[in-house]
DNA sequence: CGGCGACACTGCTCTAGATCAGTCCATACT
DNA sequence: AGTATGGACTGATCTAGAGCAGTGTCGCCG
């Protein structure tokens, strides 16, 4: 193993434990069977259990549930670095399904494979775990702004969520990312229609907030758009290790 | 030790992994701190950082964001056996505070007493995480019934979870559980009115779906609900441990 | 080349649920 | 007994955002 191409995952928890040499590589051994998928393969379906887990290496990918009323509840997306279908590992059933968005990169984790891991390497098995943590806070944050937040804040904190998970596998900065994202996806996510959400971005754009276009996302001023979204960066940013 | 009082935590993660002698120890000796607070204290402060968890062991607690505008937005509530602020171990900053609903006994747990544990017992880390991971999963399902189900179903489900969440450590049936909730804490937690709750349980009670009354929820006819809100109970069943 | 599908964008109407402004009951307090 | 106080409950009005029905504009493919 060099040290010179690292995954986006190892990148990630790195950001909170100081991991020695056999536990980064365990953790790089546990993404060795990699394979691609094309757009619209679906990963895991709903309600399948299949008591294996991908971390994700390249692409993007949604998470969503089909309501009984035929619309799509878009949970969340997984960029590099992020795990899939990790609740399927402990759950017994997976509670929703994965779809590919752009063409993708994803090495398959058995369950076995991940709970050995744990076994041998506790410090992992915490790493992990802040990982998965981190999500639901995410989650929570997403839950919270749907609750509360009116069209314009919600889409404003989507945008800004987003750029900070970018940001820590070095793939976005303050000044914006590229996003393949469509104006659907953003609707299926948000809880709120594809139409709307074209007004929504159409107003951020004309007040010079953010814009959202050709798959870039650019940011025309953070701190304003920091402001009107509540953004609260804190659960992200961990500056540095907290275990040695 | 005797096995006659285990705690409810223990209980729940009975369901998923079983524990030798050794972990049941561990675990118990974890929340042998126990200390009591009544209502209104506030546990943990949102962005105060005290690297310290609780577990629940009597009472409700509910875990809440204030927003800008003042509203406050109930993320989650605890009932006995759940960790209270365990993000705030793992995240530097704790992304929200704790409120005692009744009054209440928790045991602190020190971020370096559960480290401890994990590498001591890699297995009791496992059952852990998976704790967390049906926390994430409550979460979502909150998530996705705030951003697509309209308020009535809203109510069925969010009704529903929790006689599934207590009905795991022993405190209610599908006959009904007793709940210290005001119709507030539901507004509060469900993105609805105070006025509007009244209105849906109105609805329920007078169809005969549900009635929620006197610091009591008595289902009426709970697969009419289940419809209703179309209440998925699989990431709650574990029908037996998946980890031998 | 023309046709087709995906995505962006617009104006209009309509509804779910918020907000306001109360009443009615308990229980607790003095 | 008299008065707060907190929760349940109601009707009237207001509004954000959905739903509908469309236009405009690419890029692709036969």
């Amino acid at each position: 193993m060099t040290a010179v191409e690292i995954s986006p995952l190892t990148r990630k928890l790195l950001a909170f434990v100081a991991l020695n040499d056999a536990e980064l590589a365990l953790l790089e051994q546990l993404h060795e069977r990699r394979r691609s998928f094309g757009i619209g393969a679906d990963l895991v379906h709903q309600g399948q259990s299949e008591r294996a887990a991908y971390i994700l290496s390249a692409g993007w990918v949604c998470s969503y549930k089909i309501q009984p009323d035929g619309t799509r509840q878009i949970v969340d997306f997984q960029v590099p670095g992020d795990f899939l279908g990790l609740r399927s590992v402990l759950l017994r059933t997976s509670d929703h399904a994965f779809e590919p968005i752009t063409d993708i990169q994803a090495a398959k984790v058995q369950a076995s494979d991940l709970i050995n891991a744990f076994s041998l390497m506790p410090r992992l098995a915490t790493a992990i775990l802040w990982a998965a943590s981190r999500d639901e806070a995410m989650v929570v944050e997403h839950l919270v702004g749907i609750g509360r937040r009116d069209a314009d804040a919600r889409v404003a904190h989507f945008l800004l969520e987003l750029g900070s998970r970018l940001a820590l596998v070095g793939m976005g900065d303050r000044a914006g990312y590229r996003c393949p994202l469509t104006q659907y996806h953003l609707a299926d996510a948000l809880g709120l229609s594809a139409v709307h959400i074209n007004r929504v971005l159409r107003r951020l754009r004309e007040t010079g907030l953010v814009t959202f276009r050709d798959g870039q996302v650019t940011f025309g001023d953070y701190r304003g758009l920091v402001r009107l979204a509540d953004f609260d960066p804190a659960y992200l940013d961990q500056s540095g290790p907290l275990l040695k």
